[in-house]
DNA sequence: TTACAAATGCAACTAAGTTGCATTTGTATT
DNA sequence: AATACAAATGCAACTTAGTTGCATTTGTAA
């Protein structure tokens, strides 16, 4: 994907093109494990006030561009797409010894039959274990 | 089950017989919704410190008396009972409205195939929608 | 180029969770 | 019952995630 194909992105969502959101696209699009707001701050080179990257990580979950993972760390930690709902999770491995988050995208969908009056919107799952780099 | 008839759990882990303990063991029994440190604190009527709860916390985790639940407040609750591992996984239904945190033990076990490499230590599910009571 | 809504930066704040240390308490031993 | 020691508590100070109000700046549409 290059710099120039995923500005529409920002637009197609009534988004405006701002620097942060550029770099934040570019960035989340290249990374293949999820990523706190340190890991973003960092990535950033402490560019844009604490505010201003809460906020457009907000915007683009609200968007769809990005979804929130919370594992037993109690940091979130985003990555790129939408968030899984019923019939298609994917679900979130979490190492315990390096805490790299990775969004398993090919695991088997699930069915989950909830108890009566209870209504599914949305299934995560956060898988924990030993990574293949560890 | 009577109040007598956990202290012997505490014994079982090699901890000691504390007033907070005896009272967070007897709340967590009877409580059926998973609990945040707010909620136990105020159950607990402030009695306690924020040090000292959240210690035992962490001690009764490791211990396997409860198990910590994190979803997307952010905010860790915990819930009577030990820790879902694969094969034997329960999964946590979060009220979108209510915010309550449900434990449904009694959802069909779910099977992980992850990458090559990988280790499963342990699974959690999230389910995320509107509760029978909303 | 103007004009306005939306986005940013700043500062101050809330709240979860942790840590070091002095004091207290549960329990095992005599 | 007295002692003795490790474990548990309370306190205070701290770290860090995340939020909010407001004045200023900026992207975009007219």
């Amino acid at each position: 994907m290059k710099n120039k194909d995923y500005e529409p992105l920002l637009e197609r969502k009534g988004l405006k093109k701002t620097k942060i959101r550029i770099a934040l696209l570019r960035h989340f699009i290249k990374m293949e494990h999820a990523q706190s707001y340190r890991d973003l701050q960092a990535a950033l080179a402490n560019e844009f006030d604490k505010s201003t990257l809460y906020r457009n990580l907000g915007a683009f979950e609200q968007a769809g561009l990005i979804h929130g993972i919370n594992d037993h760390s109690g940091i979130t930690k985003y990555a790129f797409g939408k968030a899984p709902i019923q019939g298609k999770e994917h679900a979130h491995f979490v190492c315990d010894r390096c805490e790299t988050v990775y969004c398993m995208n090919d695991l088997t969908p699930l069915q989950f039959d909830v108890p009566k009056g209870f209504k599914t919107n949305q299934v995560q799952t956060i898988i924990r274990g030993i990574c293949a780099d560890c």
